[in-house]
DNA sequence: TTACTTTGTATACCTTGTTGTATTAGTAAA
DNA sequence: TTTACTAATACAACAAGGTATACAAAGTAA
Protein backbone atom coordinates (compact mmCIF):
# COMPACT_ATOMS: atom_id res chain seq x y z
CA UNK A 1 0.00 0.00 0.00
CA UNK A 2 1.27 3.48 -1.24
CA UNK A 3 2.34 6.18 1.23
CA UNK A 4 -0.74 8.43 -0.65
CA UNK A 5 -3.45 5.24 0.01
CA UNK A 6 -2.33 4.81 3.21
CA UNK A 7 -2.78 9.03 3.87
CA UNK A 8 -6.03 8.62 2.46
CA UNK A 9 -7.56 5.98 4.02
CA UNK A 10 -6.90 6.94 7.58
CA UNK A 11 -7.65 10.60 7.01
CA UNK A 12 -11.35 9.39 5.64
CA UNK A 13 -11.85 7.29 8.53
CA UNK A 14 -11.36 9.81 10.95
CA UNK A 15 -13.27 12.75 8.36
CA UNK A 16 -16.56 12.30 9.72
CA UNK A 17 -16.73 13.49 13.24
CA UNK A 18 -14.03 16.31 12.11
CA UNK A 19 -16.96 17.95 10.10
CA UNK A 20 -19.63 17.09 12.16
CA UNK A 21 -18.08 19.08 15.13
CA UNK A 22 -17.00 21.94 12.34
CA UNK A 23 -21.10 21.64 10.88
CA UNK A 24 -22.00 21.73 14.61
CA UNK A 25 -20.35 24.86 15.40
CA UNK A 26 -21.26 26.90 12.47
CA UNK A 27 -24.51 26.18 12.41
CA UNK A 28 -24.69 27.18 16.05
CA UNK A 29 -23.77 30.75 14.77
CA UNK A 30 -25.77 30.82 11.77
CA UNK A 31 -28.87 30.01 13.45
CA UNK A 32 -28.63 33.08 15.39
CA UNK A 33 -27.57 35.53 13.04
CA UNK A 34 -29.81 36.39 9.51
CA UNK A 35 -26.98 37.07 7.32
CA UNK A 36 -26.87 39.91 4.78
CA UNK A 37 -24.88 40.29 1.52
CA UNK A 38 -22.68 42.67 3.12
CA UNK A 39 -22.28 40.64 6.76
CA UNK A 40 -21.46 37.82 3.79
CA UNK A 41 -19.10 41.03 1.91
CA UNK A 42 -17.20 41.46 4.73
CA UNK A 43 -16.55 37.73 6.07
CA UNK A 44 -15.24 36.81 2.43
CA UNK A 45 -13.16 40.24 2.64
CA UNK A 46 -11.54 39.94 5.80
CA UNK A 47 -10.23 36.30 4.71
CA UNK A 48 -9.20 37.31 1.44
CA UNK A 49 -5.81 37.91 2.07
CA UNK A 50 -5.32 34.52 3.15
CA UNK A 51 -7.39 33.20 0.77
CA UNK A 52 -4.10 34.77 -1.59
CA UNK A 53 -1.57 34.12 0.43
CA UNK A 54 -2.31 30.58 1.21
CA UNK A 55 -3.63 29.76 -2.00
CA UNK A 56 -1.28 30.76 -4.60
CA UNK A 57 1.05 28.32 -6.30
CA UNK A 58 3.25 26.29 -4.35
CA UNK A 59 2.55 27.73 -1.35
CA UNK A 60 1.09 24.47 0.05
CA UNK A 61 3.41 22.37 -1.49
CA UNK A 62 6.28 24.05 -0.21
CA UNK A 63 4.58 24.01 3.40
CA UNK A 64 3.23 20.13 3.15
CA UNK A 65 6.87 19.53 1.70
CA UNK A 66 8.64 20.97 5.11
CA UNK A 67 6.43 18.78 7.03
CA UNK A 68 7.37 15.90 5.86
CA UNK A 69 11.17 16.79 5.74
CA UNK A 70 11.35 18.57 8.89
CA UNK A 71 14.45 20.77 7.93
CA UNK A 72 15.41 21.25 4.23
CA UNK A 73 17.71 23.24 2.24
CA UNK A 74 17.03 25.48 -0.89
CA UNK A 75 18.14 22.78 -3.88
CA UNK A 76 16.18 19.70 -1.92
CA UNK A 77 12.98 21.67 -2.33
CA UNK A 78 13.91 22.96 -5.61
CA UNK A 79 14.36 19.30 -6.83
CA UNK A 80 11.59 17.68 -5.27
CA UNK A 81 9.47 20.67 -6.51
CA UNK A 82 10.66 20.87 -9.91
CA UNK A 83 10.04 24.43 -9.27
CA UNK A 84 12.01 27.92 -10.66
CA UNK A 85 14.85 29.08 -8.21
CA UNK A 86 13.12 32.96 -9.18
CA UNK A 87 10.08 31.37 -8.41
CA UNK A 88 10.96 28.99 -5.28
CA UNK A 89 13.01 31.97 -3.64
CA UNK A 90 10.12 34.88 -4.27
CA UNK A 91 7.30 31.90 -2.50
CA UNK A 92 9.94 31.43 0.02
CA UNK A 93 10.31 34.78 1.31
CA UNK A 94 6.60 35.19 1.51
CA UNK A 95 6.06 32.17 3.35
CA UNK A 96 8.96 34.10 5.83
CA UNK A 97 7.48 37.39 5.90
CA UNK A 98 3.95 35.46 7.07
CA UNK A 99 5.49 33.47 9.81
CA UNK A 100 4.67 30.29 8.21
CA UNK A 101 8.60 29.41 7.89
CA UNK A 102 11.70 29.96 9.39
CA UNK A 103 15.04 30.81 7.34
CA UNK A 104 18.49 30.20 9.29
CA UNK A 105 21.78 29.84 7.84
CA UNK A 106 24.39 27.93 9.31
CA UNK A 107 27.60 30.46 7.71
CA UNK A 108 30.13 27.58 7.96
CA UNK A 109 31.42 25.90 5.95
CA UNK A 110 29.85 24.59 3.94
CA UNK A 111 27.28 27.22 3.27
CA UNK A 112 23.92 25.80 4.11
CA UNK A 113 20.41 27.41 4.67
CA UNK A 114 17.62 25.49 6.02
CA UNK A 115 14.15 25.94 6.03
CA UNK A 116 11.65 25.04 8.66
CA UNK A 117 7.86 25.22 9.81
CA UNK A 118 7.05 27.60 12.54
CA UNK A 119 4.11 26.31 14.84
CA UNK A 120 1.70 28.32 12.35
CA UNK A 121 2.89 26.98 9.52
CA UNK A 122 2.67 23.08 11.19
CA UNK A 123 -0.99 24.01 12.15
CA UNK A 124 -1.47 25.28 8.67
CA UNK A 125 -0.52 22.18 7.27
CA UNK A 126 -2.61 20.26 9.28
CA UNK A 127 -5.67 21.63 9.23
CA UNK A 128 -5.09 21.75 5.15
CA UNK A 129 -4.26 18.07 5.13
CA UNK A 130 -8.07 16.60 5.80
CA UNK A 131 -9.32 19.10 3.14
CA UNK A 132 -6.86 18.31 0.23
CA UNK A 133 -7.57 14.56 1.27
CA UNK A 134 -11.25 14.78 1.79
CA UNK A 135 -11.61 16.47 -2.05
CA UNK A 136 -9.11 14.90 -3.80
CA UNK A 137 -10.67 11.08 -2.57
CA UNK A 138 -14.20 11.69 -4.49
CA UNK B 1 -19.47 41.70 18.15
CA UNK B 2 -19.56 41.00 13.98
CA UNK B 3 -20.09 38.01 12.27
CA UNK B 4 -17.00 37.49 11.28
CA UNK B 5 -15.25 38.46 15.37
CA UNK B 6 -17.59 35.53 16.36
CA UNK B 7 -17.01 32.81 14.17
CA UNK B 8 -13.38 33.61 14.46
CA UNK B 9 -13.66 33.42 18.04
CA UNK B 10 -15.55 30.16 17.93
CA UNK B 11 -13.18 28.46 15.56
CA UNK B 12 -10.35 29.33 17.24
CA UNK B 13 -11.83 28.10 20.89
CA UNK B 14 -12.09 24.66 19.24
CA UNK B 15 -9.07 24.31 16.90
CA UNK B 16 -6.44 22.79 19.14
CA UNK B 17 -8.62 19.83 19.41
CA UNK B 18 -9.04 19.52 16.11
CA UNK B 19 -5.33 19.77 15.28
CA UNK B 20 -3.69 17.43 17.77
CA UNK B 21 -6.61 15.00 16.79
CA UNK B 22 -5.00 15.15 12.92
CA UNK B 23 -1.07 15.73 14.16
CA UNK B 24 -1.80 12.21 15.95
CA UNK B 25 -3.47 10.65 12.96
CA UNK B 26 -0.29 12.07 11.19
CA UNK B 27 2.44 11.39 13.13
CA UNK B 28 1.54 7.63 13.00
CA UNK B 29 1.78 7.35 9.57
CA UNK B 30 4.92 9.08 9.62
CA UNK B 31 6.58 7.01 12.20
CA UNK B 32 6.44 3.75 10.40
CA UNK B 33 7.60 5.36 7.08
CA UNK B 34 10.82 6.65 5.83
CA UNK B 35 9.62 9.40 3.49
CA UNK B 36 11.61 9.35 -0.15
CA UNK B 37 11.84 12.35 -1.82
CA UNK B 38 10.41 10.06 -4.54
CA UNK B 39 7.29 9.16 -2.32
CA UNK B 40 6.83 13.10 -1.42
CA UNK B 41 6.52 13.84 -4.94
CA UNK B 42 3.91 11.09 -5.90
CA UNK B 43 2.29 12.33 -3.47
CA UNK B 44 1.85 15.87 -3.94
CA UNK B 45 1.03 15.01 -7.50
CA UNK B 46 -1.95 12.71 -6.26
CA UNK B 47 -2.56 16.04 -4.89
CA UNK B 48 -2.51 18.43 -7.55
CA UNK B 49 -5.95 18.18 -8.83
CA UNK B 50 -7.18 19.47 -6.10
CA UNK B 51 -4.83 21.86 -5.27
CA UNK B 52 -5.53 23.20 -8.56
CA UNK B 53 -9.22 22.99 -9.01
CA UNK B 54 -9.96 24.38 -5.31
CA UNK B 55 -7.67 26.79 -4.75
CA UNK B 56 -7.89 28.61 -7.86
CA UNK B 57 -9.48 32.05 -7.63
CA UNK B 58 -13.06 32.36 -6.73
CA UNK B 59 -13.72 28.21 -5.92
CA UNK B 60 -13.83 28.98 -2.67
CA UNK B 61 -15.74 32.01 -2.11
CA UNK B 62 -18.30 30.65 -4.34
CA UNK B 63 -18.83 27.41 -1.89
CA UNK B 64 -18.66 29.72 1.07
CA UNK B 65 -21.13 32.01 -0.54
CA UNK B 66 -23.86 29.10 -1.04
CA UNK B 67 -22.84 27.55 2.30
CA UNK B 68 -24.37 30.78 3.85
CA UNK B 69 -27.43 31.54 1.28
CA UNK B 70 -28.12 28.11 0.81
CA UNK B 71 -29.96 27.93 -2.98
CA UNK B 72 -29.02 30.82 -4.83
CA UNK B 73 -29.24 32.60 -8.51
CA UNK B 74 -26.98 33.58 -10.39
CA UNK B 75 -26.93 37.22 -10.25
CA UNK B 76 -26.81 37.62 -6.47
CA UNK B 77 -23.59 35.49 -6.61
CA UNK B 78 -21.93 38.04 -8.97
CA UNK B 79 -23.66 40.86 -6.94
CA UNK B 80 -22.16 39.65 -3.70
CA UNK B 81 -18.78 38.61 -5.02
CA UNK B 82 -18.28 41.72 -7.17
CA UNK B 83 -16.60 38.95 -10.05
CA UNK B 84 -17.53 39.52 -13.95
CA UNK B 85 -20.05 36.83 -15.75
CA UNK B 86 -17.72 35.26 -17.70
CA UNK B 87 -15.62 34.39 -14.71
CA UNK B 88 -18.49 33.21 -12.46
CA UNK B 89 -19.68 31.28 -15.39
CA UNK B 90 -16.88 29.44 -15.87
CA UNK B 91 -15.61 28.54 -12.45
CA UNK B 92 -19.45 27.81 -11.75
CA UNK B 93 -19.47 24.75 -14.71
CA UNK B 94 -16.20 23.44 -13.19
CA UNK B 95 -17.72 23.13 -9.40
CA UNK B 96 -20.45 21.62 -11.04
CA UNK B 97 -18.67 19.02 -13.20
CA UNK B 98 -16.48 18.04 -10.11
CA UNK B 99 -19.72 17.69 -7.99
CA UNK B 100 -19.38 20.07 -5.31
CA UNK B 101 -22.60 21.68 -6.38
CA UNK B 102 -25.69 21.13 -8.46
CA UNK B 103 -27.45 23.60 -10.83
CA UNK B 104 -31.51 23.46 -10.66
CA UNK B 105 -33.28 25.23 -13.97
CA UNK B 106 -36.72 26.51 -12.88
CA UNK B 107 -38.13 26.65 -16.19
CA UNK B 108 -41.79 29.03 -15.74
CA UNK B 109 -41.57 32.53 -15.79
CA UNK B 110 -39.58 33.99 -14.34
CA UNK B 111 -36.77 31.67 -15.39
CA UNK B 112 -34.50 30.97 -12.51
CA UNK B 113 -31.30 28.71 -12.16
CA UNK B 114 -30.76 27.96 -8.51
CA UNK B 115 -27.19 27.11 -7.08
CA UNK B 116 -26.84 24.85 -4.22
CA UNK B 117 -23.99 22.77 -2.48
CA UNK B 118 -23.58 19.09 -3.04
CA UNK B 119 -22.58 17.06 0.36
CA UNK B 120 -19.17 16.84 -1.14
CA UNK B 121 -18.78 20.64 -1.57
CA UNK B 122 -20.58 21.27 1.95
CA UNK B 123 -18.29 19.15 3.75
CA UNK B 124 -15.38 20.74 1.74
CA UNK B 125 -16.57 24.37 2.54
CA UNK B 126 -16.92 23.25 6.43
CA UNK B 127 -13.26 21.81 6.37
CA UNK B 128 -11.99 24.64 4.86
CA UNK B 129 -13.42 26.95 7.31
CA UNK B 130 -10.73 26.06 10.13
CA UNK B 131 -7.94 26.68 8.16
CA UNK B 132 -8.69 30.01 7.02
CA UNK B 133 -9.79 31.12 9.89
CA UNK B 134 -6.71 30.30 11.57
CA UNK B 135 -4.63 31.59 9.09
CA UNK B 136 -6.10 34.60 8.77
CA UNK B 137 -6.07 35.39 12.67
CA UNK B 138 -2.41 35.47 13.45
C1' DT C 1 44.37 28.82 -11.36
C1' DT C 2 40.46 26.33 -12.55
C1' DA C 3 36.39 23.96 -11.64
C1' DC C 4 32.48 22.96 -8.81
C1' DT C 5 28.71 23.58 -5.29
C1' DT C 6 25.10 26.12 -2.91
C1' DT C 7 22.01 29.83 -2.67
C1' DG C 8 20.12 32.66 -4.62
C1' DT C 9 19.32 37.35 -8.08
C1' DA C 10 18.45 39.73 -12.85
C1' DT C 11 16.31 40.00 -17.08
C1' DA C 12 13.12 39.33 -20.37
C1' DC C 13 9.63 36.48 -22.23
C1' DC C 14 5.26 34.08 -22.22
C1' DT C 15 1.17 31.90 -20.55
C1' DT C 16 -2.85 32.04 -17.96
C1' DG C 17 -6.61 34.00 -15.88
C1' DT C 18 -9.47 37.96 -15.15
C1' DT C 19 -11.82 41.90 -16.58
C1' DG C 20 -14.67 45.34 -19.28
C1' DT C 21 -17.83 45.93 -22.58
C1' DA C 22 -21.14 44.38 -25.51
C1' DT C 23 -24.45 40.94 -26.96
C1' DT C 24 -28.00 37.15 -27.01
C1' DA C 25 -32.17 34.49 -25.66
C1' DG C 26 -36.25 34.14 -23.22
C1' DT C 27 -40.05 36.20 -20.63
C1' DA C 28 -42.86 39.73 -18.50
C1' DA C 29 -44.61 44.30 -17.41
C1' DA C 30 -45.89 49.09 -18.85
C1' DT D 1 -43.50 48.54 -28.73
C1' DT D 2 -40.26 49.54 -25.45
C1' DT D 3 -38.14 48.53 -21.33
C1' DA D 4 -36.40 45.47 -17.87
C1' DC D 5 -34.79 41.27 -15.81
C1' DT D 6 -32.14 36.72 -15.57
C1' DA D 7 -28.58 33.92 -17.22
C1' DA D 8 -25.40 33.58 -19.59
C1' DT D 9 -21.73 34.03 -23.95
C1' DA D 10 -18.13 36.54 -27.08
C1' DC D 11 -14.04 38.91 -27.65
C1' DA D 12 -10.27 41.96 -27.08
C1' DA D 13 -7.14 43.79 -23.68
C1' DC D 14 -4.66 43.73 -19.59
C1' DA D 15 -2.02 42.30 -15.50
C1' DA D 16 0.04 38.99 -12.54
C1' DG D 17 2.63 35.34 -12.00
C1' DG D 18 5.74 31.69 -13.58
C1' DT D 19 9.47 30.22 -16.56
C1' DA D 20 14.02 29.77 -18.90
C1' DT D 21 18.33 31.32 -19.07
C1' DA D 22 22.10 33.36 -17.42
C1' DC D 23 24.83 35.03 -13.89
C1' DA D 24 26.92 36.22 -9.13
C1' DA D 25 28.86 35.69 -4.47
C1' DA D 26 31.07 32.67 -1.24
C1' DG D 27 33.37 28.90 -0.22
C1' DT D 28 35.92 24.04 -1.26
C1' DA D 29 38.88 21.01 -3.65
C1' DA D 30 42.33 19.61 -7.06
Amino acid sequence: MTLTTELRKIVESQIDQVIKGIEHTFSRIIETHKITPTDLKDELDSLEETFNLLFQKWSLEILYTLQLKNSIGFSEIKKILCVNSRTLSDKLKMLQKHGYITRTVTVGPPLRVEYALTSKGKNTVLLALPLLYYSSAT
